[in-house]
DNA sequence: TAACTATGAGACAGACCTGTCTCATCACTC
DNA sequence: GAGTGATGAGACAGGTCTGTCTCATAGTTA
């Protein structure tokens, strides 16, 4: 068998280190850790990933590509702009009781690597304005685009807030509360038709 | 001169390592930096510390408590609630602009040390609940306690995500927003007089 | 068969980590 | 002057970190 053309160990490698930097941090998660638990020699994974860095950056980009085709396909055309909205915070209630929840991902980057000028601050920001804007162009089909663009950010902070409410053992009543709070908050913003 | 019963050493300690923590995060910090940026010997820190990371919770309950004094500052008794509300809000808007804002420490903590059980996780939980009772007490002058109980965590939500979003440079929309929603959310609450 | 590519295995360097230990010093008290 | 308690300075242990290096091996391709 021809290995593809890109290597699977690599993705192997991205997704183990996914998994670890999730339950443990990234500084606390080693190099030999990670190629310990994927299976992998040391060298087979710096010549995929020159430094640990890149490997983190690309294990962010892989799972905001991950979240992206998952909220896609919850996007149905012909449904309105409320239903479109509940569904991302429906999609985050199963998220928070999902048997491995440890947080947001992108969240604790941000914590670990808080100069913007860095590589991984950077993705962080990229995966949460994409969140905005998708939330964003939603609202767009029934408000103006200024006011969409306050609406989404409102969302977005709710969604961040009740992350870490979650992590913190009250999921079940934050995204509640969040989701009765966006409801409202589209409501009250959108254009009489 | 006696030095202060309790050594001021000791707080001393505890102030360098709050800003280098800050600026840092935890595990990117070293106790060899701390003493550096502190000028004190190592024995000295570990006399007054056990381990690094009885540090750590003694440097978030430090923040904590300095965080309450300022709010307990701003509560004037005999302005209504929804201005009582605001200047919280105000009170983070500041915040988000002055010159060494890394966003919330206690977020920080939450991501590097995700497991409950671990004394830093507790000492985050502490602070985040003592502010959400902070706003229940205050909403409960005008509306149920349930009702306050939800707004008040839905007030935090959006504080969480206009911090984080504030660290990603976007402080000033999103305290905007949040503030906005924050008082639209206490309005539609509230019971009429 | 020969060449090429990806990988495995692990030694190694050099730095950094937390935490312990000893010994000297200094200020204050009795 | 003797004793006491807090501190300074730094060596030290034992471990872990990232990243580099060499050499062997296996599978595919020409």
């Amino acid at each position: 068998m021809t290995p593809s053309p890109v290597s699977d160990k690599r993705q192997h490698v991205v997704e183990t280190a996914y998994v670890l930097f999730k339950r443990a941090g990234f500084h606390a998660t080693g190099i030999d850790r990670i190629i310990a638990e994927a299976d992998v020699a040391k060298m087979t994974m710096y010549r995929h990933f020159p430094s640990k860095d890149e490997l983190i950056v690309e294990v962010l980009d892989y799972r905001a590509m991950r979240f992206d085709r998952q909220l896609d396909r919850l996007a149905q055309e012909g449904i309105p702009p409320e239903q479109k909205i509940g569904r991302i915070f429906d999609w985050h209630a199963r998220w928070f009781r999902s048997a491995d929840f440890h947080g947001c991902l992108f969240a604790h980057a941000l914590a670990e690597f808080g100069d913007p000028g860095h590589p991984v601050f950077k993705a962080v920001v990229r995966q949460k304005n994409g969140l905005k804007r998708r939330m964003r162009s939603i609202l767009e089909e029934v408000m103006p685009r200024g006011r969409a663009e306050s609406v989404a950010a409102t969302l977005l902070m709710l969604i961040e807030g009740a992350t870490l409410l979650a992590q913190m053992g009250q999921a079940d009543a934050a995204i509640r509360d969040a989701r009765k709070a966006a409801m409202g908050i589209v409501a009250a913003s959108r254009r009489p038709q």
